[in-house]
Parts: structure tokens; C-alpha cells; sequence
DNA sequence: GCCACAATTGACATATGTGTCAAGTCTTAT
DNA sequence: ATAAGACTTGACACATATGTCAATTGTGGC
């Protein structure tokens, strides 16, 4: 039988170091992610690193594991819902900009910023990309677009995301609401009608 | 009188570094922009740095200096530039995508990037972002967009720019001539004119 | 009560970075 | 030829980072 909780006066753990590794990440970049300054924030011993990690290289790898697949996963499973237009396809992808759950764009700038010096992460990075703006263009061909609009649009929803990061754009929630109507008639090419923007708005009126 | 170069056994010089630094912001990010790596690139003594500048935050401040208004006033000039039609305007704009002496996209993010954790730097960034923004909003205003569709447009446009630098798309030359048609058609909502297209690809012909 | 052992600690060895300074080296103007 | 001064250098002092290790500290199980 395995002991339920073995744990004893434990303060750290590897969790607390990788929780606090994201937020550096997140908010200063790979970079900042250092074992000495993650132990003074966590009022820690920088030597009791050692004991859950072997060394910064597994944290990092660690990092990325839990990255994999996390925004990816959402992001395509919003393009492949159900919709009875390309509006309504097209307020389901929306989505991920507004819930949190569904896409972190800080977390993902983040990485990607890492990627620029970690050939490894890249090939990564790379794929993801690869499989989101996929995902995307298809369901523009599915809505009956040309190939080539089809990959410009694709291309062009993805940057904007990304960018929408980048630029560390903060509008009140409200704005980006109503704001977000006039992305998809951009990317359609004509407006949403009345119940799909209505429809929308409900799926994230306030909780 | 002023003597006209009173050089001598000069092996370094500001604008060495200046450019060393540069190289190194543009591939690495501002982290990777130390003294010590400088001179090993450089093949010159770390501590001749001294000798051109007080510090680092000297030489920081300088390479900021030299970014402001670069990529900024180019594509604001762009924006502004007299056009028959919307699509004849944005092809003006899209030059900006092909010609590196209009726009660095590559130091444009690394900058982007540097003021994400240097307060005073991301005040002088957001600047240059709304005087960017400002002129293709205007663009759009121009030929007859309403506020809200015209303020979209221009940030899906910079976004766009931004996220080309941020995922590293680097297609063969050609191909992105070609696209460039069907981002004028996706932002200006109608497919440009034979014409203009042509027009546009010679500009782009090769030198 | 005390033992085992999970978890923590401080001391040590080492690497890389910044910045200062006095001394040295070339080159050109006189 | 030589002096001025533009530029370079090496030694020093210091800060911050990584990683190793032997010694220690608590706590739950016996």
C-alpha cells in the first residue's frame, strides 16, 4: 500500500517552484526565471531547489510540459465546434480571447519570446502554430472561401491574437465585447446578424 | 577649425558597440546585451566599453534613441502618402512589409519585447503605437469607414505587422508579394483592382 | 521515547557579469 | 623627435548566479 501523504514539514514542493517559475516567466521572461530570485520570493532556501529538480534545465522542461498542448488544444477545439455560420464559427474562435481558460496569451508570448533563443522550444512553437492556423483556415474552406483567402485569413485571426498579446492591449472587458462584432465582420467579410451577436454576448455576460 | 578626423590607432568606437548591441537586441533581446559578450564578439577588451560610454544604461539609452521615430515615421509617411483609391492606400502601407528601410520588424519586436520589463521604455513604445495606429485608422476614415470598423482595420493591420514579426514568417519573397494582394483585399474588404496590383509588384520588382 | 528519512540548510567551489583605475601604447600635429 | 592625447589594457573589488555536499532538522510510525 502506498502512504496517502507522506509529507512532513514540507514548505516547498516542486509545484510551488513551477507556479513561481510561470509567473516570472510570464511577467519578466525566461530570462528572469533564475533559482536564486524564485528562492527569495518563495522564502525559500535556493539550495532546497536542488531536491525536486535536478537542475534549472529539468524546471524549464517542466515549464514547457505543462505549456504543450494547453492553448493549442483549446484553440482547435474551438475552430471544430458546430456552427451554422461562418459568424457563429467565427464568435467560437472570439472566444478564446475572452476566456482566460480557453487561451493565455501571456503565457503564450511568453513562451514564444523564450522560443527565440531555444531551438528546441521552437520546433515546438512551430508546430502549434502549424496545427492552429490549420484549424483555423479549414473552417474558413468549410464556409466555402478559396484557399488562398482561406490562409490569409487564418493568418491574419492567429496575428491578431498574438499581436493583441504583444501589445499588451487592456481594454475593459465591456469594449473588447462589443469590439469583438467588429473583428468578425472583418475576418467574414459581412456582418454578424443580430441573434449571433446577441448569442455571443450571453455566453459571456457576467457570471 | 575643426579637425576632420583625428583618428588614430582606433580598433573600437560608439558606433561599433552601438552596432554589436544592436545585433545582439535584435537576435537575443536586451538580456543578451552585456559588456562582457560584446567585447568577445568584438575582439576588443570589455573594459574599453568605458571609454565611449559611462555604462550600460548609457548604451541602453543610446540604442533607444536610435530606434524612436525610425520605423514610426516611416510608416506614419506611408499612411499618408496620396492614393486614388482604399486599396492604392494600402498597398502604400504594405510596403512597409517589404522594404527593411521603411520597417524593421525584427528590432521593432526586440524593442517591443525589452520595454515588456522597462517602464520608461514601454511609455516611449505606446507612444509610437497610437501615432501608428492613429495614421491607418485615419486611412480608413478617409475613405469612408465608420470609427468603429476603421479603428479595427487599423489594428488588425498593426497587429498583423506585429504578429509577422512575432510568429517569424519568413516566406520566399515572391510568395509574400502574391499575399500581400489578399490582405489588401481582407482589410480594404474588396479585392483590389488589376491594375493597382500590378502596380504595387512593380514597385517590388527586383533591383 | 526514539528512529527513519523526507526535506532543509550553510559552506564551498566556480563562473560570469559590472565598474574603477593607474599604467601603457600608438599616431599625428608640431 | 617628441609631446599630447585618443584609445587600450590588466589588475582589483564586488555582485549575482549555478551546483555539490555533508550536516542538520522535524515529524509520523513504531
Amino acid at each position: 500500500m502506498t502512504r496517502p501523504a507522506p509529507r512532513q514539514r514540507q514548505r516547498g514542493s516542486k509545484d510551488l517552484w513551477l507556479d513561481a517559475a510561470y509567473e516570472m516567466l510570464i511577467s519578466e521572461g525566461i530570462e528572469a526565471v533564475k533559482i536564486m530570485p524564485l528562492a527569495k520570493r518563495l522564502n525559500l532556501t535556493r539550495t532546497g531547489f536542488y531536491w525536486f529538480f535536478k537542475d534549472l534545465a529539468e524546471l524549464h522542461a517542466a515549464m514547457i510540459e505543462r505549456w504543450q498542448n494547453r492553448n493549442t488544444d483549446a484553440l482547435v477545439a474551438q475552430c471544430e465546434k458546430p456552427a451554422d455560420s461562418l459568424c457563429a464559427a467565427l464568435f467560437h474562435v472570439m472566444d478564446c480571447w475572452l476566456d482566460p481558460a480557453l487561451f493565455d496569451g501571456r503565457l503564450d508570448l511568453a513562451i514564444r519570446n523564450w522560443a527565440r533563443n531555444d531551438a528546441a522550444l521552437l520546433a515546438r512553437v512551430t508546430a502549434a502554430d502549424s496545427r492552429r492556423i490549420e484549424a483555423v483556415r479549414d473552417l474558413f474552406l468549410r464556409h466555402g472561401f478559396a484557399p488562398e483567402q482561406a490562409q490569409v485569413r487564418a493568418l491574419t485571426v492567429m496575428l491578431t491574437q498574438i499581436g493583441y498579446s504583444s501589445m499588451d492591449i487592456t481594454e475593459p472587458r465591456a469594449e473588447r465585447l462589443a469590439r469583438v462584432q467588429h473583428y468578425v465582420e472583418l475576418f467574414a467579410g459581412t456582418p454578424p446578424s443580430p441573434e449571433e451577436a446577441a448569442e455571443f454576448l450571453a455566453r459571456h455576460a457576467p457570471a
